[in-house]
DNA sequence: TTGCGTGCAAAGGTTTTGCATGGCA
DNA sequence: TGCCATGCAAAACCTTTGCACGCAA
């Protein structure tokens, strides 16, 4: 009953996660997706684009953020295996993402799931604020 | 040299502000509110809504929430007294927002400035995961 | 009387959707 | 061959802005 989607291998979405790889971590936008692929003459649709990032953050494969309320959101290439088991501190300021791995997670987890009944899913979980360097800095954008 | 509003008080302004209070600190979006004064026939444009909300926030006298990047901020008065933040819980699978309330808060917050120099923005963190109902009924929609 | 606040409408931007076509399995 | 994925364009959506008029001070 549960429409699974086929998922295809297509050259389109082969390009974007190399390109979300190639990437190393840092974040990107919509936007600045395609330019790169005007750049280097691939012709891929902005609807791709977003059909493709949505399904690679629904997979755990890349992480989508927003930064900005009426902006256009960061997507950002993660290893799964390796972040499921952490949480992700993100600075809206200076944008750094920050693995944090201590067991005060495993406190919120049970917490969540004993006493409110809700069962987290950290691959997707992110926790905004601002981070230390941006806290001591008092670096201010007009 | 900043420009200084003058903040008239007009009836539409009194409207906004005494329809957020009356609703004890739930959350509404510009278009509840606005479908709130088509219900009680009062006209205020959506602009003034916006304009207001935003005067409001800056003024903190309601608290602007931005939880999703394409959809609605939510707004919510802030009752001087019982001025209680909560963090919130987005279900993945039927889409409830559920606002806990309840003093993990506290340690998470406290922690996390703490031990790892984060200080987290409750306005914008969301905890994905599966809700109670899901989680029991395992209710799948086409 | 002054000039801010308002309402309407249009603009701005991001994301989604419809549909015919092409490409993967 | 069947069906999903793609591209293009248009639509949908939230929010901001421009402008003339009304209203508070």
């Amino acid at each position: 009953m549960a429409k699974r989607p086929a998922n295809y291998h297509t050259r389109q979405g082969q390009r974007i996660l190399d390109y979300m790889e190639s990437l190393g971590g840092t974040h990107v936008t919509v936007n600045q997706i395609a330019r790169h692929f005007e750049d280097t003459e691939e012709i891929i649709g902005q609807a791709t684009i977003y059909r493709h990032l949505e399904k690679l953050a629904a997979g755990g494969k890349i992480r989508k953020y927003v930064l900005n309320e009426g902006k256009s959101a960061c997507y950002q290439y993660i290893d799964a295996v390796k972040c499921r088991d952490h949480f992700h501190l993100k600075c809206e300021i200076c944008g750094d993402l920050i693995h944090a791995d201590c067991d005060l997670l495993d406190k919120i987890e049970k917490h969540l799931l004993c006493s409110h009944n809700f069962k987290i899913n950290l691959l997707k979980t992110v926790f905004y604020g601002t981070c230390q360097k941006c806290l001591a800095g008092g670096a201010y954008e007009g």
